[in-house]
DNA sequence: TGCATATTTCAATAATCCTTGTAGTATACT
DNA sequence: AGTATACTACAAGGATTATTGAAATATGCA
């Protein structure tokens, strides 16, 4: 996962839609729906749907299988969970056990190590 | 933390100096950086540096604390991780510990478990 | 083969976002 | 007070993205 990828991610996911469907999918486990159950739930046009899924997908968020004549698509969990790390790396110089859960739990342990 | 808040953080992560500007912040810890070492850090103007900050602080992702005559900036920890929990939250109909460390070992689990 | 269903592709418009330059505000120093 | 530094706000343009409707492709079934 370079800055690049991750971009291309969370573009993907910064959109109403685009977030919700991701989400039923997340939910949905990785047998995943239609395409055309997924616009329906998340109140997209086909198209727009198609649209929205085609973005997802080049992002390597979801991926397309094609079962008869629907095309089904799944979250692509390893993808994300990439993302989610990318973003967090190297918290704190290295040491991420010093951002626990809150801010100032982290505030109070790094006070005065940073330059 | 709902889907609005969640989209906003995700438009403001999807950019190439705003993702470099929060891993900067995220890496150097609490005490943050004043905007213009931010700025030369990840190579933006004044101006351009000064409107990408103002996006992640809208966001949440960050906060501003004026020192004297520098801004310093911070990112905001809890606001990244508020973020993370929503996107993979309910995953599997619940079930997070059917997603495992990989897709096979999720598909393997949770294969026929959906409608 | 011919028709129906599921979904995508294409093209055009509308909307949003990024960038750049200029001007403005806040603080510090003399 | 006057000047320098650090940074932000505003405005205009260019670029990217979203939305819509119409036409195309792929599959399944009679």
């Amino acid at each position: 996962m370079n800055s690049k990828d991750a971009v291309t991610c969370l573009a993907a996911l910064a959109h109403d839609q685009r977030l919700a469907i991701f989400r039923l999918l997340v939910k949905e486990g990785p047998s995943g729906l239609p395409a055309g159950e997924i616009a329906e739930a998340v109140d997209a046009t086909p198209t727009g749907a198609s649209f929205h899924l085609k973005e997802l997908d080049r992002a390597g968020l979801i991926h397309a299988t094609r079962v008869g004549r629907y095309i089904r698509y799944a979250a692509h969990f390893d993808k994300v969970r990439q993302m989610l790390t990318f973003l967090t790396e190297d918290c704190c110089q290295g040491n991420p056990e010093l951002c626990g859960s809150t801010l100032k739990k982290a505030r109070k342990l790094c006070k005065g190590e940073t330059k």
